[in-house]
DNA sequence: ATTAATCCCACCAAATCACTAAGTTTTAAG
DNA sequence: CTTAAAACTTAGTGATTTGGTGGGATTAAT
């Protein structure tokens, strides 16, 4: 019942972006250094992202990613769905219709519904620029800023 | 982010003791046979649940387990922390207080714990009883009943 | 032309998952 | 007192997932 780092540095890796939004095409290089995570295991998180309309990509010399879209736009349910494959705590849910044949007397399938719907309405009500709000908030209690 | 056999599993066995909770002790080769998982496997499982005072099991010829609560008293968060070890999205809130260091400026943090609340929150309103009365509601509305 | 970036493909070690095997111990019934 | 049937214990195991690394091809600004 973990999140893997997949789904963290990706998040990571967009809030960066965010954070850099008017900095023009951001590179992999700098994500990694910042964020103390492996570029080369970023390159391979990369292209999850990259294939929906969340990255705009440059290659060659000063390329970069910047985001597609303002940090408003970006649910963290939807960037976590992509990177994870699925957010559904059972396996069945992942299809729909529920495929297993025992669906009908499953006892426990009320259960996972409700706790699929707790997740998934949780981490769609939060945004990238929520978190990037609360870590403001966090500066200022704490002095920082 | 799923929830593996072991927790899935050990709520179906739970269940089906709590179905059976008058005939007294029953043997895992007949809960087995029930819910069709291998007798072997609930061997492994029953166990992590039989340190707790969840269980009472008898020995020996005519032996199985039964329930030492009513099946109200069984939070289900309880279950599956005991057999998934966690159940909380992300490792570093195993710990508490939290030892990343890097802890006070993560950005993510609040986002993992508001959802590591809501699951738990959730998964703790729910107790065997609800899921055994939800199913028969199920019964009624199927006319099965 | 050079440099610095993305992009692409393959590989790999370690951990976890989902069991299975082979027995030992305990207890009620005959 | 023997026997059958159950819980209990320990170990092993194949498949899959996790969390990466390595080597190079392609692209584009300087």
């Amino acid at each position: 019942m973990k999140i893997s780092t997949k789904g963290r540095y990706a998040l990571r890796l967009l809030l960066d972006l965010a954070e850099h939004k008017n900095d023009g095409y951001i590179a992999l290089k700098d994500i990694a250094n910042r964020q103390n995570v492996s570029k080369k295991y970023l390159e391979q998180i990369i292209p999850i992202l990259n294939r929906s309309d969340i990255l705009s990509a440059n290659r060659g010399y000063q390329g970069g990613y910047k985001l597609a879209k303002e940090p408003d736009q970006y649910k963290i349910g939807e960037i976590l769905k992509l990177t994870e494959g699925s957010i559904a705590p059972v396996a069945c849910l992942d299809h729909d219709p529920i495929e297993c044949e025992r669906a009908g007397e499953c006892v426990t399938l009320p259960l996972w519904k409700g706790l699929y719907k707790v997740i998934s309405d949780y981490l769609n009500s939060i945004t990238l620029q929520d978190l990037l709000d609360n870590q403001r908030e966090l500066y200022i209690n704490n002095y920082v800023i």
